[in-house]
DNA sequence: TCAGAAGCTGACCGATCGGTCAACTACAGT
DNA sequence: ACTGTAGTTGACCGATCGGTCAGCTTCTGA
């Protein structure tokens, strides 16, 4: 077989097994999420899973490192960029994207980025979260400050992200609605207008 | 003994258990915390938990169930009075205080609301939440409003409670300070003011 | 003194966990 | 036709899970 070819008709099984493996860790949990159980989604067997994937923590890094490295580099490049109100801005709406693109693989190391301490992903994505807020926010900022950046972080990731588990049943939200809303909301909070200074 | 005797000098073994319990419920996790585990980090051995709690599911419902209790009674009150601001200025401080007063609580039930879906506690607890948000924001509301409140509640709960997962070797803040930081954010969120209506 | 309840424990049970291994199939290159 | 490699699988392993049970102590009220 060529090396080229990306198996034309055919998905891939570590990309199926990667796939359900996500949806199954950001559902149910990690711990939860046997191999069997996976397997089974996947239409394969447990042996299978662990044939494409070395370990069940091997497994989880291919869900959710991906998306890690997405945060990564969005931090990276807020850091980069000044402190300037456009700047803000711009990374407002990089991270509604983000979130916006990956759901599944953010709910799951923020829902369980502490109960799954210890697993070298896990500490990767807190390092990432740590790493955001410190940025975002300097550590001699007055508390309400701090507060409302917080407040708006993380009830921007956990809104998005807690819309699974609350109002799944709900009518699916146009994702461009949603979008605009939510960098509406987050611009409000984020972005100093008149009495409140960046810094 | 006699019944009304609150057994003076050593704590209830039972309420000892619930405490441990609910303390690794919260960091680690229900599915990972072990009975063993529980067991020994408070001193007993494994029978003796199920001893005091038939089975870890009535563990998990003594150690969350008192703040569920309290959640629904905060919304009921919430519904009951008028849609009024001042209502909702009443509504965030008890909102804070609740939070504030059942940090690992609803750590436990936010976090794991969805892992743990099929136990009628949790269950209790995500129908407590869903009411919340249907109550304080109605469903013809625009968008926008319904993420501002969202980002507002979510963001509340998150920021306090992964304050422990992210922040806790952060000097430990003044429970007042914060508290006040929290409400006087949620008021800005929350409180129409200039061109926003109430819906 | 003694009956009995309360509290606590180790031994044990079946089920399931993550992971290993040898064997089997299908197919490519030679 | 032969060989090697990739993919897949069931059987199996030790460990741990939640939970049951019989038995041990300690104390109390009659």
């Amino acid at each position: 077989m060529p090396a080229d070819a990306p198996t034309p008709s055919r998905v891939r099984a570590s990309d199926e097994l990667r796939q359900v493996a996500l949806e199954q860790f950001s559902t149910i949990g990690f711990a939860a999420s046997s191999l069997q159980l996976i397997a089974d989604h996947a239409g394969y067997s447990k042996s299978s899973v662990l044939y494409h994937y070395s370990s069940k923590e091997a497994l989880l890094e291919a869900a959710i490192g991906p998306a890690i490295d997405g945060l990564e580099e969005l931090l990276g490049d807020f850091v980069a960029s000044g402190r300037t109100v456009e700047a803000r801005a711009d990374f407002i709406e990089r991270f509604v994207d983000f979130l916006l693109g990956n759901r599944l693989a953010v709910h799951t190391f923020v829902n369980q980025g502490q109960s799954l301490r210890g697993l070298p992903v896990i500490e990767r994505a807190n390092a990432a979260i740590r790493g955001l807020a410190d940025s975002i926010c300097e550590a001699d900022a007055p508390l309400s400050e701090q507060m409302r950046f917080g407040v708006a972080l993380a009830g921007a990731a956990y809104t998005l992200v807690a819309g699974a588990t609350f109002l799944e049943d709900d009518r699916q939200r146009d994702d461009a609605d949603v979008r605009a809303a939510l960098i509406s909301v987050l611009s409000e909070l984020l972005i100093p207008a008149d009495g409140r200074s960046t810094r």
